[in-house]
DNA sequence: CTTGACCCTGACGGTACGTGAGGGCCTAAA
DNA sequence: TTTAGGCCCTCACGTACCGTCAGGGTCAAG
């Protein structure tokens, strides 16, 4: 007779006998006959139905699936089949979203001189967190200045929650001062780059589960975190209330977030500048155009106070390191936004 | 105090309490502290602890590698990406195939005026066998074609069973008008493509567990199989008969895959004629080579007998049915033979 | 005191089998 | 006739990462 017993079968079709009996255990796949012994014992018709079977996994159904296949004549296919390939799509979209998240951590690890002192997993950590924020390089700053100063940031951050604990105002000058010293250890911690700085103030906002971690890690809780944000608040007024009267500091008293566009404005300004963009291009054009309606936000729409504030930031270099801005920078801004004004004219320089 | 229950820490980080309690259960992050009542509470290390847990899951890490990262204090780490890296790779490059394959399939399916008269199953079957050796279109005519003459195929096969248990010689007029019968039913099966024909052959041949597919298919068992072919073989000779001495005949029974090379061959010369190669083309040209090469071996070297076969080739309906070849296709192989003998002539009809 | 939201432990389920454990069946050699 | 080796049987646990009840305490507010 033509029947198999299950080895014979698996030798046939390549599968194992752990499956087949895997398949009649889950009414897949029976085998119409018994030895008398107990064997399994398959026939041609089974033979024809296992190789169903093998064709439609091929298809990456489910053994479910093809039971439901085989038990309809091939009804539902067609749609398993569009959904396969949405399923597909999908997880080749993903795999190679993270292949390329992984070969830049791995790129950033690997790349640094000495492996990031060891401590791999802090820089995964901190590579997790920014990578969709910052390129390569930036990482690579981020990790190379990760481990230096830990200790001056324990005692800044030990001092403000004294400083918190003993309702020291935010408008004092010990606060103040430690305001500033916060702002010297986060431009250290980018190693100078101000835009990098900037890139990671506004992830940090945009990211809420950021701000958990950092909390976490540093250690500060809400209320200290939030004693830090006013006395730097503070600190940005009080650098405008030397420029501006009182009415005027009054509407820069705005929501921090309209603050922050301002930052990011003047970072995507450097990065402009860095690439080398020339003033009259649309991408510059296009960032002063933001520049000036948000001086238009900030006063008013005043000209008087928008020229002054304008005059103050050329002028005085506190201001210019609150806002992420340099002499060359601002020149850059001028050159840009009197093309913006002009913009028939030939350009260059006067 | 900043500790959390799981509740909080689940809100906080985006798992599931579930999450966390597998995690607890398992090791991975056991809270540092209990309430009175057994309510977990989570601290600020364990948060860490937990931050780093999603960072590395971020990198597809397993919960035991998590694990074991964290126990080694990351050591493992770039070799785990790099493994990492291969496995993606690894998955990439079979979903693409895979999705490539479920678009043929999907398009096979879905392209038909009729969908394969509802038989979806036996049409995913078919593809699923020969789309390593058929395009997309040759499919679609082996699909057109492949419920026509089911019953002359059965009553054919039947009968071939029943001259085999009836022992009747294969070179009995009888079996030799079964296996012609078996020749056009194949040729109908195609559509009269009989380049596609040749392929299914080679298919056939190739692949070991195609035979054992079509074997529990036709219900054809080995025995009723080799009886088959011996009739064809036979009625193959048969057709040389009448055109070679015994001793050359003698020369023309070798191994099945040195005469399926030729089929080969000639397929592959109908292919480049239908894709209007010239016969000084590279392509063909190699194919000539081959030809002869072949024709060289089946004739002992002898030019006679090389030179009656040709001719026979060209006169003999049978032989040209036999070996998937006819007018057209050797008139385009004679031309291809005269540049070949003649390399550096001007090419051209006399 | 109740109610609703939260917490606990314990346990099953899902995927497609791998991997034994413990024990019969079959065939051929000794 | 025994025995050895290769086949077969059933039963059952394990895999990865939780989802999802079930049955029952806890906590804060009304």
């Amino acid at each position: 007779m033509s029947s198999f017993t299950v080895g014979q079968l698996a030798r046939l079709t390549g599968l194992t006998v752990r499956a087949l009996h895997h398949y009649h255990a889950i009414g897949l796949l029976e085998p119409s006959q018994r030895s008398e012994s107990g064997y399994r014992l398959y026939t041609q018709a089974d033979i024809v139905r296992l190789y169903r079977i093998q064709a439609l996994q091929r298809l990456n159904l489910s053994l479910n699936d093809v039971a439901a296949v085989l038990a309809k004549e091939g009804a539902p296919l067609p749609e398993m089949l569009a959904q396969q390939l949405d399923e597909l799509d999908d997880r080749i979209e993903k795999a190679t979203a993270l292949r390329t998240r992984l070969t830049q951590i791995h790129d950033v690890l690997t790349r640094g001189d000495e492996p990031v002192a060891g401590d791999w997993l802090a820089a995964v950590e901190l590579i997790t967190q920014y990578d969709q924020y910052c390129s390569s390089d930036e990482l690579q700053r981020l990790l190379a200045h990760s481990n230096a100063d830990k200790d001056q940031w324990r005692v800044l951050l030990s001092e403000l929650r004294t400083a918190l604990e003993r309702d020291v105002p935010v408008q004092s000058d010990h606060v103040q001062a430690l305001a500033d010293r916060w702002m010297q250890l986060m431009l250290a911690r980018v190693g100078g780059d101000v835009g990098l700085a900037i890139k990671m103030k506004l992830a940090y906002h945009a990211q809420p589960d950021l701000q958990a971690r950092m909390q976490a890690q540093s250690g500060l809780d809400e209320a200290a975190l939030d004693y830090l944000t006013r006395a730097l608040r503070h600190g940005n007024l009080a650098a405008w209330a030397r420029h501006l009267e009182p009415a005027a500091l009054q509407r820069l008293n705005m929501p921090d977030d309209r603050l922050r566009e301002w930052l990011r404005v003047a970072g995507e300004m450097r990065n402009a500048m860095a690439a080398g963009d020339g003033v009259d291009g649309i991408a510059v054009q296009t960032l002063v155009g933001e520049w000036e309606s948000l001086l238009d936000e900030f006063s008013g729409g005043d000209a008087a106070v928008k020229d002054r504030m304008q005059q103050a930031l050329h002028a005085d270099v506190r201001l210019q390191r609150r806002w992420a801005l340099d002499a060359s920078l601002l020149e850059f801004v001028q050159r840009a936004r009197n093309v913006w004004r002009n913009p028939g004219a030939v350009h260059g320089r006067a």
